[in-house]
RNA sequence: GGGCGCGUAGCUCAGCCGGUCAGAGCGCACGGUUCACAUCCGUGAGGUCAGGGGUUCGAGUCCCUUCGCGCCCA
C-alpha cells in the first residue's frame, strides 16, 4: 500500500489538487440539474484587492457551506468575481501619475481608461489567484466583473427603468465631495473620525448699534461666505436681535440674523454663523430663508474669487491666515480647544468638503418599503438576528442616494444633453442628434457609484436583463455571507433592486461574520503593523490550518481575536490526521479493497453482537457527529461544528478506537477478526475524512485517495447523513463504562506515581450485571489500556491494606500494589472527592425533598435528579468504606 | 446625544429553548521514546460565571441597576 511522509507537508498536496478539481470541473453548476439547489454569490472584492483575513474568513466559510452542501447532494453554485471599485482604481492610478507629475486631466478620458483598462489586465486578478490558494471551490466558469458587457448592460437597463419611472433625477444639492479624488461620495462612504481642533469664537458687530452678536465655528475659513447669522426663535438672549443686521468681518458684507430651531442654543454661544454653500444644514436652512449662496472653496479645495484677497490659496492655509488677521482687526474673541468628528475620505482618508453642485440621485423611498417589509416578515432573515435592527434603522431613516461620481472609471451614465433646446435624452445607444430639435448632443460626463451596480450583483450575474437559463436555475440565491460593514452599502441595496426587478428577495438568509483582530483583540491596520497575511500563514501552515481556526472561531455575531498559537495547534490537529491514516495504511494489504457503508449497515443489522463494543460505539458516535454537523453548519455555527469533528476525530477516533483495535491489526491476529475490523477501519476514515471536508478540503483529499475509496475524488462524494442501524445506546454506555474505568485507573496509577512500565494485578467487582458481561468481554483491551497485568472479576474487592482500592460508576476496582505507596495522599485525595460528592449530594437533597420542586418540576427532571442522587449517594457509601480500609 | 453588544480558568473564547454547562484550545505542573503521530501519549491544578438586587421549584443563562470595555448612528 501506499505510505505516507511521517509528517504532512501541506506545500506539496495544496496546489495540486486545486488544479485537479478545477480541471475535472468539480466546481462547475449545472442549470439543468434537478437535484435541490444551493446558490451563492461572493461578495465580490474589490479588483486593487489583495487577499486579507477578512476575505480569509468570509471565502472560508462560503466555502465549508458550499461543500457541505455539494457533498449533500446540491447542485451547487457560488459564483466568484470582483467589482471595478471606482475610487480605489482612481486612486491606484492617481498615484502612477503623480509619479510623473501628471494629472488624470492631463491625459484625458480616453486615454485614462486605457491605462485603467491595461491595469485591470495585468493586476486585476490577483486576489482571485490568492482565493485558490484558500481551496475555495466556486465555479469559476461563472467568473463575473461587474464592469463585463452584459453586466454593464443591467446598469444600464436598471438606471433606464428607474429613470423612466420618475425615480432618478438630477438635482442640485450639496453633497460629500473629495477634494483629491474630485468627485461627489455618498454619505455612506464618508469615515467620521474624532479629530481635535478648536471651536473658535468670532465677533460680528452688529448694524445700527453699539452690540454685537458672537458665533462658535470649527471652520472659521468658512466665514468668508456667510450670508446670515441664525438663533434659536425661543432663545430670549437674542430675541432682540432678530431682524436686525450684523456686518461680517473681512468682508465686510451687510447680513441678516434670523431665527430657526435648527440652532442648537447649547452649542457655542447659542449663536451660530450661516455658510449655505459649505455646510448640509445651513444649506437647508438658506432654503428655508431664501439665503443667497455663495461659494468660496472649490473643487480642488482652494479658496474662490468670492474669498476676496485668500482667492487661490489652500483651504486650510487659508485658515491661518484669516485667523490671523481676524485677531488683529479684535473679531477673534478666544479659541477653545474641542473634539468633534470630521469626515474624510473612505478611500483616500482626505477631510471632505461640503460641495454644492448638480449630481444624480435614486430617490429610494419607495424601493426601501418592500425591502423593510422583506425582512420584516422573514423573507430575509438575518443571522444573527440582532443585525435586523440596524438594517431597520437605516432604512426607516433612508435619504436619496448620490448616485453620481465625477470619476471616469465605471459606468458611464447614459445621459445626453441638447445644449440648443435643452432637453435631457435617456437612452440605450448613444443618439446621433437631439430628438426634439435635431441639434447636436453632448454625453453626460459622470459616471455611477460603484455600489449602483454591486447592488444588481445577485441578478445581473446571472445573466439579467436576459432571461438565462442559470437566472431561472439560481435566482433567488440561498445565503449572503458578508460582514457588518457593509450592510447598509450593499446588502440592503441588493435587497431593494432584488425586490425592485426581479420581483423576488436576492437572498434567503443574510450571515453577517464577525472582523478578524489581532490575537490580543485589537483591529488589524497598517499604522498598528498588526496585520497578518494570509498568503503567509497558508505558506507556513497550510491553507487547511488557516480555515479550520478562523472557522473554529467563527461565531454568529461575534469579532474573531486571530490567535497563531491556535492556529499552531489546528496544523497540529491536520498532522493528526494525516497520522491515523498513515496507522492504516500500515495495517493493509493489497487485497483489502473499499467499503460502502451498506456493508457495514448490515454487518450491524446481522450480527451486532459479533462486533465488539468499541466498533457499534464509533459507528454510533459517526453517525451522530455526522448529523450534529450538518445541524450545526445548518444554523451557520461553524465553530461548534469544527469541534465536533476536531474533538472526534482527535479524542474519540485516535484517542480510544484506534488505540482499542490495534491489537486486533497486528499480524498475528485472525483473519475475518482482522479483516472486519479494517473494513470498519476503512469506512470510520472514510465517512471521518468525509465530515472534515469542508473544513480542511486539502488534507481530506490528499488521505482519501491513498487510502481505499471508490470514486473520482472525496468532494463529490456524499456528505454522511443519519443511519438509524447505527444507533447502538447501549454500546455507547458500556464504552463510557470502559473509559472511565481505564481513566480512573490511569489516574490512581499517576497520583501514586506507579513505574509506568509495571503492570500491576487488578481486580474488578461490577454491579450492574450488563455493565460485568460487556466489560469482561473487552478485559484484554481495559489490560492493554490500563497497563495492567491479571484483571479479575470478582464479586467484592478484598479488603487488604495493600489493594489500592478505586470507585467508579459501577463499582470498584483494586490494584495490588505489592510496592510502595502514599496512603497519607490516597486518603487525602480520597477524602477530598467524598467531601466534594457529599456536597453535591446535599444540594440535590434539598431539591428533591422541596415541595415545590417535586410539584412544579417537570417529571423527568425531578426523575433524573433522584436517580443522580441515588448515584452519587452509593459513591459516598463506597468512597467512605474504601477510606476506611486505608490504615492511618 | 440615541442605539447595540461584551465582561466566564493565567490568556483567547464557547456555553443555543433556564434543569449532567462549569467547558474548549493554548499556557502551566508532573510522568512517559518497543514503530500512526514529541505537530505525540498519560495525569493533574485553576473559575464568588464583573458587583448588587429581583423573577423562578431552579439563574452564566431572564429582568432591573452599578461599574468597566467595545461598536454603530447623529
Amino acid at each position: 500500500m501506499a505510505m505516507l511522509e511521517r509528517v504532512y507537508q501541506p506545500k506539496e498536496v495544496e496546489q495540486r489538487w486545486y488544479r485537479f478539481w478545477e480541471r475535472k470541473g468539480f466546481f462547475t453548476a449545472d442549470a439543468r440539474s434537478n437535484k435541490p439547489r444551493f446558490c451563492i454569490v461572493i461578495p465580490p472584492p474589490n479588483v486593487t484587492g489583495s487577499l486579507h483575513m477578512g476575505h480569509a474568513l468570509q471565502h472560508t466559510l462560503h466555502d465549508i457551506l458550499v461543500r457541505w452542501k455539494r457533498m449533500s447532494g446540491f447542485n451547487t453554485l457560488w459564483l466568484p468575481g470582483t467589482d471595478h471599485a471606482s475610487i480605489a482604481v482612481h486612486f491606484v492610478l492617481d498615484k502612477q501619475l503623480e509619479a510623473k507629475k501628471l494629472t488624470r486631466f492631463d491625459l484625458g478620458r480616453e486615454r485614462f481608461l486605457e491605462m485603467a483598462w491595461k491595469w485591470k489586465e495585468s493586476s486585476g486578478g490577483i486576489i482571485l489567484n490568492q482565493m485558490r490558494r484558500m481551496g475555495v471551490s466556486c465555479d469559476w466558469t461563472r467568473e463575473r466583473f461587474t464592469m463585463d458587457e452584459g453586466l454593464s448592460r443591467a446598469v444600464q437597463e436598471v438606471f433606464i427603468r428607474l429613470y423612466e419611472e420618475g425615480l432618478i433625477y438630477r438635482g442640485e444639492y450639496i453633497v460629500n465631495w473629495c477634494p483629491r479624488c474630485m468627485t461627489a461620495i455618498s454619505d455612506l462612504e464618508v469615515r467620521y473620525q474624532e479629530t481635535r481642533g478648536k471651536l473658535y469664537y468670532l465677533k460680528y458687530p452688529v448694524l445700527d448699534g453699539s452690540e454685537h452678536v458672537v458665533v462658535a465655528t470649527t471652520r472659521p475659513e468658512t466665514m468668508l461666505g456667510d450670508t446670515a447669522v441664525a438663533v434659536h426663535p425661543e432663545d430670549e438672549r437674542y430675541a432682540m436681535l432678530v431682524g436686525r443686521h450684523c456686518m461680517l468681518p473681512v468682508m465686510k458684507r451687510r447680513i441678516p440674523i434670523l431665527a430657526d430651531d435648527f440652532v442648537d442654543r447649547e452649542f457655542g454661544t447659542g449663536a451660530v454663523k450661516v455658510t449655505p454653500a459649505h455646510d448640509p444644514h445651513d444649506y437647508e436652512a438658506a432654503r428655508r430663508h431664501n439665503l443667497p449662496r455663495i461659494a468660496v472653496i472649490d473643487e480642488h479645495g482652494r479658496m474662490t474669487e468670492h474669498a476676496g484677497s485668500y482667492a487661490g490659496m489652500d483651504r486650510f492655509d487659508c485658515r491661518r491666515e484669516l485667523l490671523a488677521q481676524l485677531s488683529a482687526e479684535g473679531y477673534l474673541l478666544k479659541a477653545e480647544d474641542y473634539q468633534h468628528n470630521v469626515g474624510h475620505c473612505d478611500r483616500c482618508s482626505t477631510i471632505i468638503e461640503p460641495k454644492i453642485s448638480m449630481q444624480w440621485f435614486l430617490k429610494v423611498g419607495s424601493l426601501a418599503k418592500p425591502a423593510i417589509e422583506a425582512v420584516e416578515n422573514g423573507s430575509v432573515q438575518f443571522i444573527p438576528d440582532t443585525f435586523k435592527k440596524r438594517y431597520f434603522e437605516w432604512m426607516y431613516n433612508i435619504h436619496d442616494w448620490c448616485i453620481s461620481r465625477q470619476l471616469w472609471w465605471g459606468h458611464r451614465i447614459p445621459v445626453w444633453y441638447c445644449d440648443a433646446c435643452g432637453a435631457v435624452i435617456v437612452a440605450r445607444t448613444a443618439p446621433a442628434a437631439c430628438l426634439k430639435c435635431g441639434g447636436k448632443l453632448r454625453e453626460e460626463v459622470d459616471i455611477l457609484d460603484t455600489w449602483f451596480s454591486s447592488a444588481l450583483w445577485p441578478f445581473s450575474t446571472l445573466g439579467w436583463p436576459d432571461e438565462t437559463e442559470d437566472l431561472a436555475a439560481f435566482y433567488p440565491t440561498d445565503v449572503l455571507i458578508t460582514g457588518p460593514d457593509i450592510i447598509f452599502f450593499w446588502v440592503a441595496r441588493m435587497i431593494m433592486m432584488g425586490i425592485k426587478f426581479m420581483g423576488d428577495v436576492p437572498f434567503r438568509q443574510v450571515h453577517i461574520n464577525g472582523i478578524v483582530r489581532d490575537a490580543a483583540g485589537k483591529k488589524m491596520s497598517k499604522t498598528r503593523q498588526n496585520v497578518i497575511e494570509p498568503l503567509a500563514l497558508i505558506d507556513e501552515y497550510g491553507a487547511d490550518a488557516v480555515r479550520f481556526t478562523l472557522s473554529s472561531m467563527a461565531v454568529p455575531g461575534t469579532d474573531i481575536p486571530f490567535s497563531t498559537d491556535r492556529m499552531k495547534g489546528y496544523s497540529a490537529f491536520a498532522n493528526k490526521v494525516w497520522n491515523a491514516a498513515r496507522f492504516l495504511l500500515l495495517y493493509l494489504k493489497e487485497t483489502d479493497c473499499p467499503v460502502d457503508p451498506e456493508h457495514i449497515d448490515g454487518l450491524l443489522a446481522s450480527k451486532r453482537d459479533a462486533l465488539a463494543i468499541e466498533d457499534r460505539w464509533i459507528l454510533h458516535r459517526l453517525d451522530q457527529v455526522a448529523v450534529e454537523i450538518s445541524d450545526q453548519l445548518e444554523k451557520f455555527r461553524f465553530h461548534e461544528a469544527s469541534s465536533l469533528i476536531y474533538q472526534f476525530i482527535w479524542h474519540e477516533l485516535c484517542d480510544w478506537y484506534i488505540e482499542l483495535v490495534k491489537p486486533s491489526l497486528s499480524d498475528t491476529a485472525g483473519g475475518e477478526e482482522r479483516d472486519r475490523r479494517v473494513r470498519i477501519l476503512i469506512h470510520v476514515l472514510d465517512y471521518a475524512l468525509r465530515l472534515l471536508h469542508p473544513f480542511m478540503p486539502f488534507i481530506t483529499e490528499e488521505i482519501w485517495q491513498k487510502v481505499p475509496h471508490s470514486g473520482e475524488s472525496i468532494m463529490v462524494q456524499e456528505f454522511p447523513g443519519r443511519r438509524e442501524v447505527r444507533a447502538d445506546p447501549e454500546a455507547c454506555r458500556a464504552m463510557e463504562d470502559l473509559m472511565e474505568l481505564i481513566t480512573a485507573v490511569r489516574s490512581r496509577r499517576a497520583e501514586l506515581d506507579i513505574e509506568p512500565r509495571k503492570h500491576l494485578d487488578a481486580c474488578l467487582a461490577v454491579s450492574d450485571d450488563r455493565a460485568r458481561r460487556l466489560l469482561e468481554g473487552s478485559a484484554e483491551k481495559i489490560r492493554l489500556l490500563a497497563k495492567l497485568g491479571k484483571l479479575e472479576f470478582v464479586a467484592a474487592v478484598p479488603a487488604d491494606r495493600m489493594i489500592l482500592r478505586g470507585v467508579w460508576r459501577h463499582g470498584e476496582f483494586g490494584i495490588d500494589l505489592r510496592g510502595a505507596i502514599d496512603l497519607v495522599s490516597e486518603r487525602r485525595r480520597l477524602q477530598k472527592d467524598l467531601d466534594r460528592t457529599k456536597t453535591e449530594v446535599e444540594k440535590l437533597l434539598r431539591k428533591i425533598q422541596s415541595h415545590e420542586f417535586a410539584q412544579r418540576a417537570p417529571a423527568e427532571v425531578v426523575e433524573e435528579t433522584q436517580a443522580r442522587h441515588a448515584e452519587l449517594l452509593e459513591k459516598c457509601r463506597r468512597l467512605e468504606s474504601t477510606l476506611a480500609q486505608i490504615p492511618e
